[in-house]
DNA sequence: CGCAGGTTTGACGTCTCTCAAGCCCAGTGG
DNA sequence: CCACTGGGCTTGAGAGACGTCAAACCTGCG
């Protein structure tokens, strides 16, 4: 599968499966567009006319192709500005008074990163966990820009963004870590859904450890957990991926609450 | 202390030590003023420039006095418009697909309500918890309106209230319920601390059921847990407030994490 | 082959949930 | 004024789940 990206003003093709640094093809590529964006569908486009995506490209920088290990940004940086995910993962993390860090989200495309400021400040920092590339949003851009096209559709998607913070409140308030991996699951399924990407197949580029403070549990519970599943056939997880096989019963452990 | 509301059109003043239904005063009120508002430090007002506080009013709705059990909006209603918290509480809540419900926030002035969208609809019921008074922001006037004040300071905004949802989060991810409940209560001066009140003084309008559902416990870790606080010394709660006298041991125990 | 990092499994202690009883307070009615 | 009542809150005892510590296990890499 050959794998694209973009980088000083090129789009760049390589042979995913040959390790060299010779691409395939080299595409000379003046501006983002939009149109032919993958994620499209999942990310501020969707909520602007079709025949109206040519307005964004004014407002978005795409960003060069972001390493695996890559900090996108660190708290306290100057928060001027939105990341737009557009393909890949970032995890992003803060830590507390004490140093502990606390693994707040793992970020797919169509994911706001930077949307959460205090004064003037990143809140989080954000690291990729794979190749990855963004969609830069400028927040004084955005307000001088005087375009209703973005503007809606720019607070609409935050609103729907929000969804996900969400849902991973709720489902830290679980009490059992089963219910709580089995949430996480089925909220990272259904953001596969809409980005139009199998809804059983879920990479997991994160290290268990990551996983397991993301949900608020220590790695040996999560572990104990994804073995049970993975007896039980729910699920068949490796390293690198989970597998659900019974979408229906991990369903029912997400809703069972002890609460 | 008198109270001070807003009633179709009017600005009507109360004597809140004296149960009665005659207003000590009784203004005509026009439209919203930002600059006589006790919220405006803390609301999308303190992300505009202070000479240019009355463009607001043209955006925004000030609504009635809404009592203690009245619905702000429902999960599912049509999506269109924020809310602004001017005075009081409200408590947001979503149900799950068994029906259990979660209480996701509590939200105090200058806190937005129905900032989460999912396919149009809110996805989280708002109710007060005593008299209280919001402002209304609808989104298509948002979008038209191309006023880069406004918008730049609603974006902002949004982003400075995500912080909020994330101190939950993070709240949540503490293992032991005695961090949980000193975090939650550290945040809450924080907000007061923000909005010029008391930093040691909560109130809590709410029932301790749920306090204990909106941190992810039951009713009795909750209840030992400020048992046990108090009797450390740490605070004084009663049934409607709690007493912060020893904010420096409060603050040690939310950094507590046993993860 | 050996090493290192991440992961799994095991044993044990502790914390929280559950169920149950008792307490406190406000409102009601005698 | 006082008993009654109901809801919310507190306290107690037991069981189960999770965290902790430790050892063993994989897996990629030199």
């Amino acid at each position: 599968m050959p794998l694209e990206y973009r980088q000083r003003g090129y789009v760049v093709v390589m042979d995913a499966n040959v390790k060299s640094d010779v691409p395939l093809v080299l595409v000379e590529s003046t501006e983002t567009h939009c149109s032919q964006c993958q994620t499209r569908n999942a990310c501020i486009a969707a909520k602007v006319p079709e025949d109206r995506l040519d307005i964004l490209p004014r407002f978005l920088r795409s960003n060069d192709r972001i390493e695996a290990g890559t900090y996108l940004c660190r708290a306290g940086d100057l928060a001027d500005r939105q990341y737009h995910v557009r393909s890949g993962m970032f995890k992003s993390s803060v830590l507390n008074a004490q140093g502990d860090e606390f693994i707040t989200a793992f970020h797919l495309p169509g994911d706001i990163i930077g949307g959460i400021h205090q004064d003037g400040a990143y809140v989080e920092s954000a690291i990729a966990l794979e190749t990855s590339s963004v969609c830069e949003l400028k927040l004084d851009v955005l307000g001088q820009a005087a375009e209703p096209l973005l503007v809606s559709a720019v607070i609409l998607h935050m609103c729907e963004k929000a969804r996900d913070a969400l849902d991973h409140r709720i489902a830290l308030s679980q009490s059992s870590a089963q219910a709580r991996f089995a949430a996480f699951c089925i909220h990272y399924a259904q953001k596969l859904t809409r980005l139009g990407r199998c809804a059983v197949f879920l990479p997991t580029p994160m290290s268990r450890t990551d996983l397991a403070n993301c949900l608020g549990m220590t790695l040996e519970s999560l572990s104990r957990v994804i073995s049970k599943l993975n007896a039980a056939g729910v699920i068949q997880a490796s390293r690198d991926h989970i597998d659900i096989t019974e979408p229906d019963t991990l369903r029912a452990f997400a809703l069972h609450t002890t609460l």
